[in-house]
DNA sequence: AGTATGACTCATC
DNA sequence: AGATGAGCCATAC
């Protein structure tokens, strides 16, 4: 068996993991890979999201792990990011997010046996 | 096949 | 607290 499990099943995963943070909470894209089962590939976790045209993903709710916003500061998705975030209840400052994440919160959720 | 770039992260200054 | 350099992985040229 090389590999039975297909490209999308990946990915799935991860989006599955974004939707699992809840709304006001926010989560870098190393405690994404890593529930996701594929930890050191926080890179690959953002290139999926941008990927990914899914209306219903929480996408913005994805920040780095300084907790900064991931997209050039002149740029749309920034603003676009910044604005829903904050339309959530997190606090931004100066581009960065001033709150604490919910890797914790995103542990139970993904099991969602808690 | 090798180089360059990116919604990244960590260690160090 | 902000800036710099090196590491890592996947895609594009």
């Amino acid at each position: 068996m090389i590999d039975d499990t297909p490209l999308s099943s990946r990915e799935q995963r991860i989006l599955a993991a974004v939707r699992a943070v809840p709304a006001g909470q926010v989560a870098s894209y190393a405690a994404i890979a890593r529930r996701a089962g594929v930890p050191g590939r926080a890179r690959w976790v953002a290139r999926v999201l941008a990927r990914s045209e899914d209306p219903g993903l929480p996408w913005h709710r994805i920040v780095r792990a300084d907790g900064r916003i991931a997209f050039p500061a002149d740029s749309e998705g920034f603003l676009l990011q910044c604005q829903r975030l904050r339309a959530e209840g997190v606090t931004i400052r100066r581009g960065r997010v001033c709150q604490p994440f919910a890797e914790d919160d995103l542990d139970a959720l993904l099991w969602g046996d808690a």
